[in-house]
DNA sequence: GTAGCACGTTTATTTTTTTAAACAAGAGGC
DNA sequence: GCCTCTTGTTTAAAAAAATAAACGTGCTAC
């Protein structure tokens, strides 16, 4: 992250779609000269700018970054390593490495107590499993509900709607696995 | 990410690692106004701007924009239901639920001192990854080698040779998953 | 060879963002 | 009440980026 050079990155991906440069500003709705300042670092666009460009490839701003935070060849991670997926606060999902290039994701699931995935239910295209490392958590999926207690797991398909409360006053931790990611 | 809100995502980062505008404008070395004026869409920060402020967080670009992207049916599982896959005494593979059915198999491994999965290493056609939940063991995966400690994880390609062992004198517990499951 | 065209680059002007400093609102302390 | 500290907001001046249009280069057709 530190010395990623966003000139070359944009340079990268719109000579990898074999765009030239008045070509993709016709496109973004931006000028020629634009992009040709961006590409050599002589200014540093908004991210206003670059959204705009990027739809002219198109591409969204966190496919462009995603290159340079996760090295895609690293295979050990120290907790502070892991990227936090979720955005509520009593709520934490820690994603192990790169999910999507393996069709793996690996998550360290925190519920704090009341922590819930919401009323209404989550639905994704993949199956999941996992297992309750400390705490408990009430699951439903479909029409089964039920508490899982330390060393209880869990193993289902992600079309069906399903719910993760932790309806305790201890926070409950859970390792779970999803093929493909969620997200 | 097309009706996502650049101010309220960062006024959602910052307020989540409970900084003030001010506290994080030190921090990042920009003005406290400029994160006011941000949060508020007045103004469209610059990328290296962005990432100057998120660095007081810290946080990465990819991160902050990560939000946006992208039947007989047995269900629960207590631990004496899972299966024992491991033949070998000082090693134990317990497994969740239907893992070829679901195309997921999450184990519970248990490496006892010396516990090994041999030096003819592990090779099959999948992906796997895992958390220590406690104890820690060496993991070698084709030319890097590693001892993983509680909280440490992993995340590879399973056609790369690999190998668990567990040197220490204590067991170690760790939580894995692969798809598509390799027995 | 030269006319036409597409390409990336550069420059003067306009537009936008950052700064620095002032402003207003709320929470304690005394 | 009054003072002080911290919070987020707003404003005029300074700094930076986007535009529009020109420039130079290399390629192909004729």
């Amino acid at each position: 992250m530190d010395d990623f050079d966003l000139g070359q990155r944009l340079r990268q991906v719109r000579s990898e779609h074999k765009l030239s440069q008045r070509e993709l500003a016709r496109r973004a709705g931006v000028t020629n000269g634009t992009i040709s300042l961006i590409e050599k670092n002589q200014n540093s666009p908004s991210v206003s700018m670059l959204r705009k460009i990027l739809e002219g490839i198109p591409m969204d701003l966190s496919d462009f970054f995603a290159t340079e935070a996760h090295p895609n060849d690293k295979v050990f991670f120290k907790p502070d390593e892991l990227r936090e997926l979720s955005t509520s606060k009593n709520l934490s999902f820690l994603q192990v490495g790169d999910a999507k290039r393996y069709n793996l994701q690996i998550l360290c699931e925190t519920y704090e107590p009341g922590a819930d995935t919401g009323k209404t239910m989550l639905r994704h295209n993949s199956t999941e499993g996992g297992i309750v490392i400390s705490g408990c958590v009430e699951l439903t999926v479909g029409d089964q509900k039920r508490v899982l207690r330390k060393g209880e797991s869990y193993l289902f398909d992600s079309t069906v709607p399903h719910r993760f409360h932790n309806t305790s006053n201890e926070p409950c931790e859970v390792i779970s696995a999803c093929t493909p990611p969620y997200i």
